[in-house]
DNA sequence: GTGGTCTAGACCACA
DNA sequence: GTGGTCTAGACCACG
């Protein structure tokens, strides 16, 4: 894996630790990261992004305790062992839910009909 | 509009002032609070809730910066005339452009399709 | 004099006693309001704008005081006498000047040139 | 940016945290600050001028929440990017709209046409 | 009565 | 180190 895969945003309201914790768990269910991969060192990742090491290091150290990562000595972090290659297309959906909700939560906020949401998600989802 | 309405979790993660300005959006978004109803007094609010008054005056404020409220001088806080009787679509759906680009790219870590995401948006959207 | 002559706006950032002492200065100075005639009284104002009556006693109160109006036993309040049917177009300037320089300081924050400000209030002038 | 840089008149009617916004503004506007150049901290800022760091915070949130500055987690305030090297003419000058109404109502108080208003405010615009 | 501002001091999350 | 949040209590302007 490179170290340009993350997406850092230092503004967002995410603290940065769980920016890469939540890609680290995307990344791995969709089967972009596949077990024992190794992952880029802390130093290449803060150094790549900018950011400080230590919020690398406990972003790391939080999916490792979550079973995404192992600590494997002298070669750094590894993508755990998986049952397969990737999570099925429910699992994944799961791990979307949370997301699903806000944006749910929001639009009946603003009072939109269903229809304009879809289709400019569908938009969005359409050109990757 | 009585100090009841509001709920404040003083443990949530999100701070009293935000838990405060969300709901009045909502309120309002939904018709509960109308254009010109008088909100409860800052020190009403405060004090129904065992909160400090500056927390609940925080809210007002931003809330009144957003749009959402109008001060009446000596009065206290309105709930503001809404401009032609709420944004047009094409407004809302710009607003919720932020949350469509974060669920998109969220999505696309998982490649996930864009049917069974639509999917469930719609069942989401479709029980209010 | 009429109270539907006085314009209020109760979230304005000035204070509604200083806005009716502002607009009483301005009509005088026009000639607009002549020395001796009578002001509407505190209730009646009060009263149109719904507004508080004490609101509007400070305000003439300070008209008072400022010279601009006489309080007449039994009349209530008046024009006060004045040199002429109105100031000169120097001295209106000069009652205007303070508003040009906070619209100046404005736009040179906003780093707008002069010409695209000075057609735009043309139109807003041209058009009473 | 140095903290000597903001002027701060504890006397002022303007509050003091207004007053930081406002020179933020104007630095930002003006060239003075630029994108990504870093705020001297709430701290700093504070033990500057011997006021409260919550006074100095407020400011700072409030120009955040104007997108004039970004919060760089752990690190402080910054100059937020603008869009674009700055906005339109026709979008500056709609900014400017509100201080135009308002000078145009007081001068059409005052009676006074519009050749020395134009003169008047050209004269203040030409000399910055 | 209303909200606004400021202070002093505490505790917390994040980097 | 950074900013964020909350409290307790004071004083003020406005109506």
């Amino acid at each position: 894996m490179d170290a340009s895969l993350l997406i850092i945003q230092p503004t967002a309201s995410d603290p940065i630790y769980r920016q890469i914790v939540d890609q680290l768990r995307r990344l791995i269910a969709s089967g972009q990261l596949v077990s024992g991969e190794t992952l880029p060192s802390v130093r290449e990742v803060a150094g790549f992004h900018a950011i400080n090491p230590m919020t690398v290091s406990r972003a790391y150290g939080l999916a490792e305790s979550e079973g995404l990562l192992e600590r494997l000595r002298g070669k750094g972090m590894v993508v755990a062992a998986r049952r397969g290659g990737g999570d099925s297309e429910a699992e994944r959906l799961r791990l979307l839910e949370p997301a699903l909700l806000d944006l749910s939560r929001k639009a009946q906020e603003l009072e939109l009909a269903a229809a304009p949401v879809l289709e400019r998600l569908q938009q969005l989802l359409g050109t990757p």
